[in-house]
DNA sequence: CGCATATTATTGTCCGACAATCCGACAGGC
DNA sequence: GCCTGTCGGATTGTCGGACAATAATATGCG
């Protein structure tokens, strides 16, 4: 009959406010942060509940700190951030890698698509790069894990859509450590990258 | 020429423990995590640190607080909470609407062949209600926009993949404020959008 | 055994404190 | 003129303790 009434701990209120501020642009990236003192003074709580709400916007990649720096700065969440909260949650979710593999099948045709339709000389040199240096270093494994993200990333930015970008990322990162294992028992693995690489360019 | 050596801040270092503890299933979904007092006591920190640490887990969806409760839990990742963080960070990525329509018309053929070979009547049931729902219902706008986003999901969720199910949902988050525009605006959107709806069902 | 009630435990918030260290200014030497 | 060393202030990270509100649990009663 009644819906609970909302009740939301500082903490939290404090966060949001600081968070829609950054999203609405009020706050622009690379802008710093106002001192815990100063931000605890401004919203009138104490600084510890500051603080808190400071490590949730940290987290969610909002807020980020210059290296070997002290104080927050406003950023935008880095493909890296992201990536690691989807694939955290995606290995959660029980996710196999024959559907990260299945995934990222389906959805390369449609990035290269975009990416052709939108090629620049550079980009295009980028990807064809890639492909010759997957193809060409036959005898390392690891460093041919990196050269097929790399050609799916240089893929992703050539197709000018941050939203492929984005969406590559965390599928890599879960498919590296079994793509490994399987360049290393599957023979035939290598080729079939090569050629699906060399469709993908031509 | 040298690497900056690695400080780790207390709360940081209890956050990524109790992290990893989470995801090597180490704590189980849905079981209680000890009180602030007890972790303080066990990682020998200030009970304020450990707070600082709980909010950065918290709001990476790794723990969560059932309804009107007090205590937190082991937590997985929601379909909401990982498409907030994408979505949020997608805006901040000056996504603009036609990167995410061209991001969905480019993935949904993939996943459309998954649900396809794994198939099941249920699904395919849901999956035609949606269509049906989304034809039947000309007049309301809002409502328009639901069922569309209702047959992306009953599509993700056919193609038995927790991939897709994750990734649809920040995209359709972003779509439908100008989905509904869209719809409003240009007169035959509809029409395309059910022919769109039939193809995949069929 | 189910339900109302009293106890306890736990969280949210505050205050004050202090060491470490980053920042900016400033002076001195090459 | 630029680099280096020094210094004071500002800021963060961490701590200890405190207390109100309330969720969780035990207790008693019909």
């Amino acid at each position: 009959m009644f819906e609970p009434l909302g009740y939301a701990p500082a903490y939290l209120r404090v966060s949001e406010a600081i968070r829609e501020r950054i999203l609405r642009r009020d706050l622009k990236e690379g802008q710093a942060l106002p001192t815990e003192t100063e931000l605890a003074r401004q919203f009138e709580v104490n600084r510890s509940t500051v603080r808190e709400a400071l490590r949730k916007l940290e987290s969610s990649g909002l807020l980020g700190r210059r290296a070997g720096g002290k104080r927050l700065y406003v950023t935008r969440p880095t493909r890296e951030s992201v990536g690691g909260g989807l694939s955290q949650a995606l290995t959660l979710h029980e996710t196999r890698v024959v559907d990260v593999w299945e995934a990222l099948q389906a959805v390369q045709p449609g990035i290269a698509q975009s990416a052709a339709s939108r090629r620049t000389p550079a980009a295009l040199a980028r990807l064809a790069a890639a492909a010759r240096r997957f193809a060409g270093r036959r005898a390392d494994r690891d460093h041919a894990v990196e050269d097929v993200a790399d050609f799916f990333n240089a893929l992703g930015e050539a197709s000018d859509n941050p939203v492929f970008v984005l969406l590559n990322e965390p599928l890599l990162r879960l498919l590296k450590p079994s793509l490994a294992v399987i360049i290393d028992r599957v023979p035939q693995a290598r080729a079939r990258i090569e050629t699906a690489q060399k469709h993908i360019v031509d």
